[in-house]
RNA sequence: GCCGCGUUGGUCAAGGGGUUAAGACGCAUCCCUUUCACGGAUGAAUCACGGGUUCGAUUCCCGUACGCGGUACCA
């Protein structure tokens, strides 16, 4: 195997719909192992099957990659000299290779209709064999040109019979490659079917075209998900006949992220309420719209540090990476075999600690961002940077700021007074005309200031601060909840603070 | 069915012949806080099973069970 070359990894999504949190985490992983070893990361787009087209996956898939700041260093939109980097431009290159196996032996013309495909898989159907394979224990009884004269194959092609073009796995081999995660894995081919490399529209299938494209693009690490291992014999032999097991890249199959019920699906992100694709996903069919963990309120930094930690540590206590961290600690040989169940409470707990960790400036903008999409409208920066650190702790989601901070910006539509009428008295109410008054009077408003005659206030009419600074907070904030009510008086400002106290005290005196 | 890959608390997981089997999420209790959080402390909860190998297996080997993946002219 090739040791020494540069190291060359590449990502290579099929077009069809949302990125999922796997695909991401594949992304990622690739990405860290170039960027650790000074190499490149490539991205090819899977695009071989056209009945799957689907119009705006391609560029929806640079949409999320760039989200994520895992930009790829050659692809469609950034040719290296590898290219095209869209499969459905290459087509022309596979069939040589295809035709070049079938001169040695190592692969064969099938002209069997799908008809006749479906006939077989009838006929050979039973209880021992509930999906039987074209392999090498029928295809003796196929029409190909293993069983085809070969004047009646001529024939067959010169009069346009569709035809595909089968790998014929040899019988009874071992074929084992070792897997960087796994160490050897072995197979024995007899178990393995004729898989079609070319179909019938002259387009490789991903067996012909992953091998072929990854020789061509100089790949030195293939990288992919662990449900690729069952065909990784075919990958093995194709490289074994076209290029030589020599030039063949490392492998790595990396775990499958589960669901709670197997792999992880679109459809449990619906069930249980989290999101599956990185960013919103529209089913231009159906219309159906997907959630993505963007527009759920996740920071990049929090989706990728989860997603590196679904599989792999560092072996350390440490959770939270920032990504050069990542880049610097990551190794494969620490990256689990067994599959990682997703928990969407750790992922909203990492996102919490990343917006703790991240100060104010890196949050504003997609702050303002959430804000605005509420009509929310934020004209002062200063305050707002003060906002975000007066309440970014208790934000678990971007969206969470909302809540947290619109009362800061515009005074609250609905005020809570639920915790505070059944308690309300004169008394109360004699302390807010007082405390206005005294706001009225207020030169610094300064939140220890306020807070202490405030204090003083509440002794002289024989209250305790606590029974009236709820109220105060729900006059102010209109709810239970955020941070000390006194620094965001003084946020607020004089004259808000003393519009909010009255507006709320003439409810309560009109009750 | 067959093939492959797996199996440490509910979840993510460290460890890997001798340990009180880390840590995190979540959960519970308490402290802090006259709100909600943050923070701090404590607690409940784990080596799938059976055989070997060994003085000694969670750790190595073999079975079994279970889970997942694959079994398309889809990737």
């Amino acid at each position: 195997m090739n040791t020494e070359k540069r190291v060359r990894v590449r990502f290579a999504p099929s077009p069809t719909g949302g990125l999922h949190l796997g695909g991401v985490r594949t992304v990622l992983y690739n990405y860290l192992y170039a960027k650790k070893h000074g190499g490149d990361f490539i991205l090819r787009i899977e695009d071989t099957d056209q009945t799957r087209f689907v119009p705006g996956a391609e560029e929806y898939i640079f949409d999320c990659l760039k989200w994520c700041g895992l930009n790829p260093d050659e692809s469609v939109r950034n040719e290296g000299p590898y290219g095209p980097y869209r499969q459905s431009e290459r087509k022309e290159k596979y069939r040589l290779y295809a035709e070049e196996l079938i001169a040695e032996g190592h692969a064969y013309y099938a002209f069997d209709t799908p008809e006749e495909l479906d006939e077989m898989r009838r006929k050979y159907k039973n209880d021992e064999n509930p999906q039987p394979q074209y392999d090498n224990k029928v295809r003796m009884r196929m029409k190909n040109s293993l069983t085809l004269s070969g004047e009646d194959v001529h024939e067959l092609i010169r009069s346009n019979t569709p035809y595909v073009i089968r790998i014929k796995m040899p019988e009874n081999e071992t074929v084992s490659f070792n897997d960087m995660i796994r160490g050897e894995v072995s197979f024995n081919t007899s178990l393995v079917d004729d898989k079609v490399l070319l179909k019938a529209d002259g387009m490789p299938t991903y067996h012909l075209a992953v091998v072929v494209d990854d020789h061509l693009m100089k790949i030195s690490h293939a990288f992919r998900g662990e449900e690729w291992l069952p065909s990784a014999p075919v990958h093995i032999l194709l490289w074994k006949y076209l290029f030589g097991l020599d030039k063949m890249p490392h492998w790595a199959h990396f775990p499958l992220i589960l669901g709670p019920n197997g792999k992880l699906s679109k459809r449990d992100g619906l069930k249980y309420g989290f999101p599956v694709f990185a960013m919103n996903w529209t089913d231009s069919k159906t219309g159906e719209l997907t959630e993505g963990f963007k527009e759920k309120g996740f920071l990049p930094e929090a989706f990728i540090n989860l997603l590196a930690l679904l599989g792999w540590n560092d072996g350390t206590e440490q959770e939270v990476f920032s990504i050069d961290e990542l880049i610097e600690k990551f190794s494969m040989g620490r990256v689990h075999s067994a599959g990682a169940k997703f928990d969407y409470e750790k992922a909203k707990w990492f996102n919490h600690e990343w917006i703790k960790k991240l100060d104010a400036g890196s949050l504003k903008e997609r702050v303002v961002e959430v804000l605005e999409a509420k009509n929310v409208k934020v004209q002062d920066e200063k305050l707002l940077l003060k906002v975000i650190e007066l309440v970014k702790d208790r934000c678990t989601l971007l969206t969470d700021f909302y809540e947290q901070s619109a009362y800061f910006f515009k005074t609250p539509e609905n005020i809570d007074l639920s915790p505070i009428q059944p308690k309300w008295n004169d008394k109360k109410n004699l302390f807010f005309i007082e405390l206005l008054r005294n706001f009225e009077l207020e030169n610094s408003w300064e939140a220890h200031q306020l807070e202490n005659s405030f204090k003083e206030i509440a002794s002289v009419n024989d209250l305790k601060p606590g029974e009236v600074m709820l109220p105060l907070r729900i006059m102010l904030v209109g709810g239970k909840f955020g941070p000390h009510v006194f620094d965001i008086a003084a946020l607020l400002g004089k004259a808000e603070t003393i519009q909010r106290v009255k507006a709320t005290l003439k409810v309560l005196e009109g009750a």
